[in-house]
DNA sequence: CTATCTGCAAACGTTTTGCATCTGT
DNA sequence: ACAGATGCAAAACGTTTGCAGATAG
């Protein structure tokens, strides 16, 4: 287990949180809290959904996840830094990543006043499945 | 109470819903179903949930207005129906509307096979009150 | 007249919290 | 040693549901 590549993020390193980083390592499927604690409850029998969600805030927090806003019914889980965009299929809410920088610009005069941050696209169809 | 202009929608017109209709009209707060709830319970103090929900169940579907995924805590409901992005603040979470077109489209290559159905640009950044 | 809507309360799924115990550093 | 994490259960939160009675068309 490549311990020395979590030591950056400066938080505790538990099992249960190397299990969580293991499972979230490469992983492009999008997971939501439940998801995660399904995977590594295999592992950690007696995990607690609290520990999940202590610590994907704690990642959260150290900007090593992206909390994805994208399924109304819960929060999903994007362990891709690169800044990329998303492609989301309305009846099975898969998700699938956009790796395309479309060069977009928010004008000036369209700020209002705000400091901005950053952007996001989704594309909204229907995945080849579920036509 | 302009009651023919909501004729259209092809449901049932109850006091509660023009109600709703009325308070979302030309409402660019991009409203919870709690701040709906609170706005029409002055006048009609024995509403539900319920029916808030209901209603907007209804006119969603019709088109009539869309369902925002922006806030992870709750829904918000956008009745404006022309095609516009959105600005957010990530502190307090309000939205302002931006009304530009874009031009942005997927490169066929990078539709993973999904027939597309739309997009949706949100700029992140701090609004004039929250710095 | 009847399909649909309302209001209430209970149920639901996700996320948060309090707290005693434990552990990484 | 101690700041901070764990596990458990309970609570909180937004949303959905079932149902009896009411109402728009």
């Amino acid at each position: 287990m490549p311990v020395q590549k979590y030591r950056s993020l400066q938080i505790k390193l538990t099992p249960q949180r190397l299990a969580i980083l293991s499972y979230l390592n490469g992983n492009k499927t999008h997971p939501s809290a439940e998801d995660i604690y399904k995977a590594v409850q295999k592992q950690y029998p007696t995990m607690s959904f609290a520990t999940v969600y202590n610590t994907l805030e704690a990642l959260r927090d150290k900007g090593n996840i992206r909390e994805l806003k994208i399924d109304p019914a819960k929060k999903r889980y994007d362990p891709d830094n690169t800044p990329h965009h998303h492609l989301i299929c309305v009846k099975c809410n898969c998700i699938v990543d956009i790796h395309e920088d479309f060069d977009l610009n928010l004008p000036g005069k369209l700020t209002r006043g705000f400091d901005l941050i950053g952007k996001s696209i989704e594309f909204y169809g229907i995945c080849r499945k579920c036509k």
